[in-house]
DNA sequence: TTGAAAGCGATACCAG
DNA sequence: CTGGTATCGCTTTCAA
C-alpha cells in the first residue's frame, strides 16, 4: 500500500511515529490509543490495529519525551546513601517504594557518589524530581533545597535524626534511643554509665545523638550518676582493649550503641573475666534475633519505626498542594526490652 | 535595553533561554560556554557573562531535554531488589556506583515494586538505560532482555548465581559455597551432612545453588556419605524445634547456610544438650564477625567478590563496542575458615 | 473519528 | 566569533 521504506532496522529504536506508520493512522492516534484518552473517540479497530502494530515493534514509549513535552515528571528522587543500610531502613525504602509506585510515581534512588553536597544536588536537580527524599548521612544543605526547589522539586524532605532548615522533615529523634537506655540502666538501680561510640565513620549522625539524648536523660531524672563515652572499633582487638583497662573505669553498666556492638564488648568483657549482668549491665538497641541467642540474653532498645505509608501519602499531598510551611514530623518511639544482661 | 517582559517569577524554572536572554547572547552561544565546547571559540567576556546569568538564575540543564536531542541517555539502570541486601553486596553497589559515575555514567536504581518481570523490563525501557546490570532476585526474562536491547540499552548484565540466556553475565556461583562446606566437613571426617535451607522467600537463588553445590562435592569425592536438606526459618521456636529432634536425624554435621542460621542453630542445639563440635561439627558462611565471638568459635566459608572496578570497566567495553557475545565471567571465590566449631 | 502542527529544552549544524 | 534553525519523541489543541 504505501511505498515508505520499512527499515526500522535492529539498529533502531521504535517510535510513535513507526507504530502509526504500521498502523496507517497519525502519531496523534497512537498517543490517544495507548494513554487510553477518554476526551476522544476512537474505533476499536483502529485501536487495535494500534495495539498490535504496537506489540509487534515492541515499542516503548520514551520518558524523556513525555515528560519534557509535559512539563513535569512524576519521579521521586530518593538519594542513595554511600553507607550501607539496615534491614530496617532497606525495609522501610522499599515499602515506600511500592507505596509510592501505587500512586504512580516513579521513584529513582541516585547515589552522589562522592560529590560536594551542593553539586549532588544540582545533579539531582538535573532529573526534574517532583519530590525528593534525603535520608540520613545525605547533606542535604539550603543551597541545596533552594537548587532543588527552584528546579521543580514540590516536595523536599529530610529523613534523619535531626530537621534541616526550610525543608520537610520527617524526625527519628535518636536522642530517644540514647535516654531510653539511660533511663532503663538507671532504674535497675546502675550509676556509672559507659556509652559506646563506635568509631566507624558515617555512624556519627546516630552516635551523636544517643549521646546526648544519654545525657538528656541522667539531666532529667536528676539521677547521681555519671556518663562516660567509649570509642570503640569494630574489630576484637579495638574490644579487647577496651575490656583490658575496664576495671579501671569504674564503670557498672553500658549502653552499647546497638546489638552488634554490644555483643562485641560483651564477649570481650567475658573472655577478660568480667562478669555481666554482675558487675557491669549492658545494653544494645536494635532488638536483633542476635540478642535473645547470647548468654545472658541481651537486654535491648527496640525501636518502631513508622512504616512507610504514611510518608507516601504525605508526599502525595505536598506535591498536589505546594507551598505550605515545612513540616515536621516525629516518628521514633523506643522502648527498653529488659532481658538478662542488665 | 531590551523590553521583554522578565517574568521568570518564582514559579517558573529556568532554561538556557532565560540564561540567554539575561546573558544577551543566543541559546546556541549559552550551550557552547556551559559545556565547554571546544570547537567553537567564544570571546572570554561572553563566557563571563554566560557564567554569571546562570549562576544568578540558579540554572540547571534538563536531562530529560539533553538526552532527548542527544538521542541516547548514559544512564546505568541498576534494578532495586526488593528484599533487603547484605552489606558486602550493598558494598559493591555503592562502589559499582562510585566507579561508574567517574567513567561519566548516571547510575540509577529503579526498583520494580511487584510487577510482573517483562513489566517491569518496559518500565526500565522507558528510561532508555545505556546499560542494565540486573541483581540476584530480579528476575530478567528472555523477553525483558529483548525488550531492553531494542530500546537501546547497549550492554544487559545479570549478577547473580547463574547466566540468562541472552545477556552477559557475571556469575557468582553459589555451588562454589556449599561445595567448599561439604568438602571441609569431610575432611573433618564426617558423613552425614545436613544442610540448612532457609525457608524465608528470596533466599532461594541463594540456597538452592547452595546444596546442589554440596550434593557435587559428595559426588565428586566418591566419599561414603549423605546429605540431608534441613527447612529452617529465622526464628527461635524454629530452631527449637529443629534441635529437639536433632538426635533422631543421625547427622554428624551440618552446613547452616550462612553464619547467622548457623549462630541460630547452634544455640539452640546447644540449649538442647547436644554438643559442638562433639556431636555435630557446625559452618557457616560469610564469615562474619559475629562467628569469632560465638564460643565455640564458628568455621566459615568466606566468600571473595570481585570488586566493583572491573565491570564497571566491563560495562564502559560493552557500551563503547556493543553487539559481541555475551560475556559469562566467574567472581566467586570461596574458602572453608576452619575454627573451633567444625 | 482522525490528522496536521505547535512546542517542551537543549544541541549542533550552517550562515553570516 | 555569534545567531538562526532544525531536530530529538511525545502530547494536545484545533481543524477537517
Amino acid at each position: 500500500m504505501s511505498q515508505l521504506p520499512e527499515q526500522p532496522a535492529d539498529t533502531s529504536i521504535p517510535t510513535s511515529a513507526d507504530v502509526a506508520r504500521l498502523a496507517g493512522v497519525s502519531r496523534a492516534t497512537v498517543s490517544y490509543v495507548l494513554n487510553n484518552n477518554t476526551t476522544v473517540r476512537i474505533s476499536e479497530s483502529t485501536r487495535r490495529r494500534v495495539r498490535e502494530a504496537a506489540s509487534d515493534l515492541g515499542y516503548v514509549p520514551h520518558a524523556a519525551a513525555r515528560s519534557l513535552r509535559a512539563g513535569h515528571t512524576r519521579t521521586v528522587l530518593l538519594p542513595a546513601a554511600h553507607v550501607p543500610a539496615g534491614p530496617l531502613q532497606q525495609r522501610f525504602f522499599i515499602d515506600l517504594q511500592s507505596d509510592l509506585r501505587r500512586l504512580d510515581y516513579t521513584v529513582v534512588q541516585y547515589g552522589s557518589g562522592g560529590l560536594d553536597p551542593d553539586e549532588a544536588a544540582r545533579a539531582w536537580a538535573e532529573l526534574r524530581p517532583v519530590a525528593v527524599v534525603s535520608p540520613v548521612g545525605m547533606a542535604l544543605t539550603r543551597v541545596g533545597i533552594g537548587v532543588l526547589t527552584r528546579s521543580g522539586a514540590k516536595a523536599v524532605i529530610t529523613l534523619g535524626p535531626q530537621p534541616v532548615d526550610g525543608a520537610h522533615a520527617l524526625v527519628m529523634d535518636q536522642r530517644e534511643v540514647g535516654s531510653c537506655a539511660v533511663r532503663h540502666l538507671l532504674s535497675g538501680g546502675r550509676s556509672r554509665i559507659g556509652v559506646v561510640m563506635p568509631q566507624e565513620p558515617g555512624l556519627a549522625p546516630f552516635s551523636e545523638p544517643r549521646l546526648a539524648g544519654a545525657l538528656r536523660a541522667l539531666d532529667e531524672t536528676g539521677a547521681d550518676a555519671r556518663i562516660q563515652p567509649l570509642p570503640l572499633r569494630y574489630e576484637e582487638a579495638s574490644a579487647e582493649d577496651l575490656a583490658a583497662r575496664w576495671r579501671s573505669l569504674g564503670l557498672d553498666s553500658v549502653f552499647a550503641y546497638n546489638d552488634e556492638y554490644a555483643m562485641l564488648l560483651m564477649r570481650a568483657l567475658q573472655d577478660a573475666g568480667v562478669e555481666v549482668p554482675g558487675e557491669v549491665a549492658v545494653i544494645g538497641a536494635d532488638d536483633l534475633m542476635l540478642g535473645r541467642l547470647l548468654r545472658p540474653r541481651l537486654s535491648s532498645v527496640r525501636m518502631e519505626l513508622a512504616t512507610a505509608q504514611p510518608l507516601a501519602e504525605m508526599i502525595d499531598r505536598l506535591v498536589q498542594h505546594p507551598g505550605g510551611a515545612p513540616e515536621r514530623h516525629y516518628l521514633l518511639r523506643a522502648r527498653a526490652v529488659a532481658r538478662e544482661s542488665g
